[in-house]
DNA sequence: CCAAAAATCACCCGAAAGTATGAATGAAGT
DNA sequence: ACTTCATTCATACTTTCGGGTGATTTTTGG
């Protein structure tokens, strides 16, 4: 990390070395403001930091909060609920199939309809769901 | 680093390439260092926050303890620990990858040798055996 | 400093998952 | 009889997941 902020450093003084040499600051008389733009960028680098990081932890601390919907009002029917229990064991679509002796087409319709119902998008998600609601998948 | 470094060129050549097309615009000659100042900031903000986002992780979980019994001894790493905390809670691989800052592929590195650590064929699995072992991924 | 471990990323490939749409069947209920 | 709904299945399609392989870079520990 110090190694990173050294070249972080140097490169910032490359920066301005290069733009003196190459002279597009040739018309520039006073040297304080080449100190002045190296603060400028040193600032809003480390505001830039400060900003990422603040946004980072926002995304970190942004858990997947579902809303609290009616387990009873959600509308899953009997088989679609075997399903969702088998999914909740972790078996695949096709292991569910031949558990329920049905095809594997008709697995991905239950599963998809659950997904809608609670309002997931996918079988992990699905799982999650079921437990915060309340439901006894397993 | 390198690739640090190569995109601190880049932005560099990128400085010098703007300056240089709107040199030409006379009325720019007067309000030159200003609007050169005000490019630093912009690309030194855009830097800092693109770092502090990229660096945030690495940063903390340098410092965080990991309390956790099972999973030293399982051979998982921290940062496979981070990523199954998020397959946890549901993230695809996209999601998670850009949570953490790292490529897609990246993430899918981790999560096959989490699977092959925790003796699991996928990511349903992977949560309900981490569940079972006693780990805390919620 | 050097070796090992960890982390990163890429590419390919096949399998699995998920979406969208449509449809046939049968049970249930008014 | 008629409607509604659950269940079943299909086809086609897109997306995601996971395995395998190899590579570079970064970090860590001695």
């Amino acid at each position: 990390m110090l190694k990173t902020i050294l070249i972080y450093g140097i490169t910032l003084g490359l920066i301005l070395l290069i733009l003196n040499s190459i002279e597009y600051l040739f018309w520039v008389r006073f040297h304080f403001i080449e100190i002045y733009i190296g603060l400028v960028a040193i600032i809003f680098l480390g505001l830039g930091i400060w900003f990422g990081r603040k946004k980072q932890l926002k995304i970190e601390s942004n858990n997947v909060t579902f809303a609290q919907p009616n387990y009873g009002q959600l509308g899953i029917s009997k088989r679609e609920y075997e399903v969702l229990k088998l999914v909740g064991k972790g078996f695949s679509n096709q292991e569910i199939a031949d558990q329920l002796f049905v095809s594997n087409n008709t697995i991905k319709t239950h599963t998809s309809r659950l997904f809608e119902k609670l309002e997931v998008k996918n079988r992990t998600q699905a799982i999650l769901k079921a437990k915060q609601i309340g439901m006894e998948i397993e």
